[in-house]
DNA sequence: ACTATTTGCTAAAACGTTTTACCATGATTA
DNA sequence: TAATCATGGTAAAACGTTTTAGCAAATAGT
């Protein structure tokens, strides 16, 4: 039953060569003086034989592994950044390398446990990722494995990649100044007088620097700014169903699409219609977004992008220091009209 | 810069013994008759040098990785069966090991290519994933390596993981009759006079089986049956939006939660409240279930207990051949009243 | 015609473990 | 007293590669 696996002297001895031979042929070595009769030789054994090199092995000697790993706090278990994963996946692939997911509950004892069990397995690299972009705790590391951090910042690794929250923030008031909206703009979920003092996290600084800053340059301004801390689609709905007891928005700048989602149904509740009553633009790009009615326009995260740029850094051996900003890609949809 | 790794060698030397003794006694080895001092040193050694084995090195002599390969079609690149993910990297994690994601995007080249880098990286096992569950390719596989199907099934493999869709159909129509409906009841997505003669999955025709034999053994008959072949929020709109016009359901069964999405919309258009005018109940407990307002009572796809199983049956080594079906769970929450 | 150089290849060490076989030494038994 | 056995350990081989150093034959240089 259980076939033997074949060997690098399998090959060899099939082929009439030494076992260094075939190896230098099959790694396809440059500067080797070995006759292309020898070559011919080696991968026709090779192919026969249906060879596949021992990894344990190749490990052993040259501390190469073609495996990186994926190490994330709430990642591969939620079905925030997906697209992580999915541009991660396809990059390593096209590297020729694989994927190890750890998952670490954001927890400090899992965290260390993910490393070593990475380094356990001499991993080429490692990328932390993380749900929400922001400066990290990571457990000391005493190897001097190439590292990198998505979505997230720590000072111990050098190499980030993040999403360009302050174009993103940009783009979002462009998209409603675009559409020739003058006033009648409300932010939900974030207003600046009430959150004075609070931190929010680095990015999300960026997000509404980017968004105030663009206001200004168009002469724009915010009829309206309704506070929440979180961005739930409980919250979002409550605030808007308040609010249109009172007043009739002409456009909504929603944080993010699950404050937009709630907002969806107040507004529905109330009779508007979206876009013809109200406009809405919102950021992230979350799955739900392409299934409102109308569907959603909004600023979304480039995470396929930066996860298939987390893996070229990584690779990249001569890269040491860097923080990429990715663009925020607008997803336009149905749900920005135009102004009268 | 480059700090040496921490040999076996040196914890031996440290604790003044062999290398021999330092194996046995780090692994653990039940029959050895080394002095309880002899313990002492080397874990002591061992502890102070930091010592973690070279798996790479470990594996070349056992040929054991702990490591798995998760080989999906498409789980790990979108939101569907993100729960098989989280099983699944949960207990490899509680057993041990460590999960290499390999994604085939259902592509046959793709699927070679991730059998083979996982062979090739001796994984001690393989999970087959698949989004719906099917019968399902693969190629073939020289190696014997031990393998799970995991929401599919294959000949090539006998062990296979699956949902329990037949308990599941009789679930939802027992939690509607225990509610008291008797009539109006309408089935969303499938219509057994327009849809015969055409193929549904094996696990869609044990859902559609559970619940028509409920149906039936609680004496329990649909008023109306909707057909769609895709179950997709915009067939569920399109659906009940028509349907609305000329009839007033009391309950809907719904296929998916993905149509009982779009069907929500439609009744909130139609004025119709859930659950005091139509009760509504669904399966696979889709994320946005818990969005929905009121929150959609649907019978859950067991995906984390599924990922869970898969890698408890892959591990151990005395089952060779096995169908586990595992138990959909209902989730309730308010989207089904009482009939009056 | 002898010494260098190039050509084409191989032997053997090394990577860090695990495991088998064996070796002292002292205690027990016959 | 000699043979046996238990005790506590070690030496060395093996796993499958890569890589360094070197060897013999052929070619080139003087």
């Amino acid at each position: 039953m259980s076939k033997k696996r074949v060997t690098l002297a399998d090959v060899a001895r099939l082929a009439g060569l030494s076992t260094s031979a075939a190896s230098m042929i099959l790694t396809g070595r440059p500067d080797t003086r070995l006759s292309p009769e020898a070559h011919a030789k080696v991968h026709e054994a090779a192919a026969t034989l249906g060879y596949r090199p021992n990894m344990a092995a190749r490990a052993l000697r040259t501390d190469k592994t073609r495996t990186l790993a994926f190490i994330s706090d709430h990642i591969a278990t939620t079905r925030y950044g997906n697209g992580l994963i999915r541009g991660a996946l396809a990059a390593s692939e096209e590297a020729g390398h694989v994927l190890m997911m750890l998952e670490t509950y954001g927890d400090p004892a899992h965290e260390t446990r993910a490393i070593d069990a990475a380094i356990d397995r001499q991993v080429d690299g490692i990328i932390f990722a993380f749900v929400r972009s922001r400066e990290v705790f990571l457990p000391s590391i005493t190897s001097n494995v190439r590292m990198v951090m998505l979505n997230g910042t720590n000072r111990q690794c050098p190499i980030a990649i993040l999403p360009d929250e302050y174009q993103g923030g940009c783009e979002a008031v462009s998209l409603l100044a675009d559409a020739n909206f003058t006033d009648g703009i409300v932010l939900l979920g974030h207003n600046a007088e009430v959150e004075e003092g609070l931190f929010r996290s680095g990015t999300i600084l960026s997000r509404l620097n980017g968004i105030r800053s663009e206001m200004v340059s168009r002469g724009l301004g915010f009829v309206d700014e309704l506070s929440s801390w979180n961005w739930e689609p409980e919250n979002g709905y409550k605030l808007m169903k308040k609010y249109l007891k009172n007043s009739r928005p002409k456009a909504l700048l929603c944080m993010n699409d699950r404050l937009a989602f709630g907002a969806y149904q107040a507004l529905s509740e109330a009779g508007l219609k979206i876009p013809e009553d109200v406009s809405v633009v919102s950021f992230d790009n979350d799955e739900i977004a392409a299934y409102l009615r109308p569907g959603l326009t909004t600023i979304g995260l480039p995470h396929e992008a930066m996860g298939r740029e987390a893996v070229r850094v990584l690779l990249d051996e001569k890269i040491v220091e860097s923080e990429t900003l990715v663009a925020m890609e607008p997803m336009i949809r149905g749900s920005v009209g135009g102004a009268d």
